[in-house]
DNA sequence: ATTATATATATCAGCCTGATATAGATACGT
DNA sequence: ACGTATCTATATCAGGCTGATATATATAAT
């Protein structure tokens, strides 16, 4: 998907800053996706002087400018129509996987070679990994006010239950399973 | 992890040339890591050059010259302090989850923009690549002799296992809730 | 009082990917 | 039999993205 069409598909949910949009890439979105401020502060800038979105400066005391960014119709228009043309390529490419990059992965395919000790603290911070970010996924409690407007979306509903499914799966596995790597 | 680190213990599993590597990459290894060729073909000529590994030149009649590099003693005490270091700075970094991008979760995420035909087809193709790959690690029929070894590997059967398990989870989750996108 | 962490934007070196070049072999349709 | 596409095999490189760094203030922790 091409960076523009996600920074105006992030802004559709609402207005924010670049800075509020990296938190979104390394909070709940941080399993599917993520854009360094390398890439996202140049191309809201991009966005913004092709009238995409449209930019207030809340100037606050003492603290640097936080640049909120709200998306145009133009902006909409664009994205919806980007979303396609992504979509599109995406069935043409017939690459239907994820870009994966697992360092647990690669210690455990090499795990023949690794101390048993290391091979130990490795799995545990994984599964406490996994553990945390079940508890985020799977909570219902009070959460700030545009997060719980979010919660309502069908597609967050149907991403927070896969996500809840996959992480339980993966834990339930590696907790049965771990010792099989020694002998 | 370092591509060094990488390459040496792809070759620790048998001597292999740099499109045999990419091959695994593109093959077993695609939903957990991948390195491109302009990765992969430099780092062999360092690693050889530094005798971490050593190079056959297979001339093969008519098609273009195969190297197969073989890892050297040298290379192994390499790959396992490369080993450690590269698992201690995963614990350092307190990062324990995976580096992804999913086009296919953005698309979801987003789904309320696309029309339902194009949802449908995402979704259809997705199920199919996802029931593939299950088919794919499940199998336990007769292959090549080389991969019947690896398949005996400790580290290898967990990783199978927890990928066989981890795509029927997520068939069926998608299965049986992909109507929840459709109002 | 000092250090560390958080807010907030911006830039950039350097690495990696995806594309392209080269070149013969084999499979496939017609 | 002939053109075409795909596979084997290595190599290079432009361009894009990341991770690090710079800048500046606020607040929390020690």
């Amino acid at each position: 998907m091409k960076k523009e069409t996600l920074c105006l598909g992030l802004l559709s949910l609402g207005p924010r800053s670049g800075y509020e949009i990296k938190q979104m890439f390394e909070g709940p979105l941080s399993d599917f996706y993520s854009l360094s401020f390398g890439t996202i502060y140049p191309t809201l800038n991009n966005l913004q002087s092709n009238k995409y979105v449209s930019c207030k400066q809340h100037t606050q005391s003492k603290k640097p400018d936080k640049k909120v960014y709200t998306i145009t119709n133009k902006g909409l228009d664009l994205m919806k129509s980007n979303l396609l043309s992504d979509a599109a390529e995406y069935i043409r490419s017939g690459n239907f996987g994820d870009q994966i990059k697992s360092e647990f992965f690669l210690l455990v395919l090499f795990s023949k070679y690794l101390p048993n000790e290391m091979l130990d603290t490795v799995m545990n911070e994984r599964v406490l990994y996994l553990k945390q970010k079940l508890e985020q996924f799977k909570y219902d409690g009070p959460i700030p006010s545009e997060l719980a407007a979010l919660r309502k979306e069908k597609s967050i509903k149907f991403i927070r239950g896969l996500a809840s499914t996959l992480f339980e799966t993966g834990i339930r596995y590696v907790e049965k399973n771990r010792y099989l790597l020694k002998e």
